[in-house]
DNA sequence: GAGTTTTCTTGATCTTGGTCAAGGAAAACC
DNA sequence: GGTTTTCCTTGACCAAGATCAAGAAAACTC
């Protein structure tokens, strides 16, 4: 993925208060008042809503070197999600007032560019889940994980590498249940396009398997 | 809704070139290069994704007083959707480099308090992708509609008033199909929840619906 | 106002993906 | 090594919406 933080700026990095938080702590409730924003010095958060009919869908991870809640520091609102810690976390938090009144042209700068990438993931995201099916999402995703990055370029046309995390996680992070990623994964290694033993995958041909979106 | 814009920046009032376009036009085309931002002053715009299987999605509507395509002034991108007007529109096209040029402190909060709005936005339109049915859409939509602002507080339990637009409009809006919406709408009228005659809607209770979400 | 066109409704059917339940495989733990 | 737990796979079934096709009802035209 491409990181989404560019260095700190230095007005912002003496601020803040760090903090060290374990998988399974909730940072904070949806609809809390959202008074203070945090960057993610390592391990990674889940940002998850919660439906009336008590189901919880996850929104986005943040991992490490990105930012939580920062659109909040400039438009009043409540957490419109609650944030799980899912890997153990060291993470700095700022109080909204410390920002902004902290705030010169390179700290604008700064969140500009961190909001604006932020609405191009969005956009993003509501792109795959209103156009590509489950078949798609994953296709996507295994093309995204190639080691020849961005799909193997050029005349790599095998790839082989282990699965980056559970198969689990994985359905959670496509918004699919891991009972239809399985199911998914089965039909590609029947079309012939993927192998996968245990946790090694083998990309028979990205090309191939790029075409192969429904 | 709530009006996106505040007032523009007096910095950014002078720049830029106007634009008349009728209904039908095409903006912009998916993934050209991003040289220009655009407020729409009157009219409207609609977003739309193209799927590689010639579906067509709407992401968005810009409404008169929005803007379009500001995310970008930020991050470097090509449009990753194309801009199709909808209603006969007056716009303001600026270019990046203009605004990037002329970019005081006034503007830079402009454009945080915007792009940390459209974010919120977005990450509502997820939830409602994600973890609302169509019957909850339609309702939530009703709701937003109803004239006693965002629900009928207080003593108005009964609400009448047209459609704002076609229906299959509407249905393209909360992203299903127009039979869906129909079908919804004649389930919710078996229940006692509406009543719809013709392009004129009557909500017999604000509470009831709202509680009927699935 | 009769005819034409567009929009809306409705039914029948299909596709997608989720849910539930039961096995199997692999890893972790004595 | 064997047991337990966790993870993955598979099958049978279900539900939500989309699609297709055909009427019904409005809205425009002349």
């Amino acid at each position: 993925m491409d990181s989404l933080g560019s260095a700190l700026p230095v007005a912002l990095s003496g601020l803040g208060r760090r903090r060290q938080l374990e998988a399974g702590t909730i940072l904070f409730l949806q609809e809390d008042p959202a008074s203070y924003c945090f960057y993610v010095e390592a391990g990674e958060l889940s940002l998850r809503l919660l439906s009336a009919s008590g189901h919880e869908v996850e929104l986005t991870k943040i991992p490490a070197g990105d930012w939580c809640a920062e659109a909040l520091l400039f438009a009043e609102s409540t957490y419109p999600a609650q944030a799980v810690v899912t890997k153990d976390c060291r993470l700095v938090q700022i109080h909204r007032d410390e920002i902004l009144k902290n705030s010169d042209s390179e700290v604008s700068a700064f969140f500009l560019r961190l909001l604006a990438k932020k609405c191009l993931r969005l956009n993003k995201r509501i792109e795959q889940l209103t156009i590509l099916g489950a078949r798609e999402r994953i296709v996507q995703y295994i093309l995204s994980l190639c080691p020849a990055h961005n799909g193997c370029p050029g005349k790599f046309s095998h790839c082989r590498f282990p699965f980056p995390k559970k198969k689990r996680e994985i359905a959670q992070e496509l918004g699919m249940t891991p009972e239809t990623l399985s199911r998914v994964f089965r039909q590609l290694e029947d079309e012939n396009l993927l192998e996968i033993e245990g946790s090694t995958l083998q990309v028979v041909s990205c090309a191939r398997l790029r075409g192969a979106a429904t």
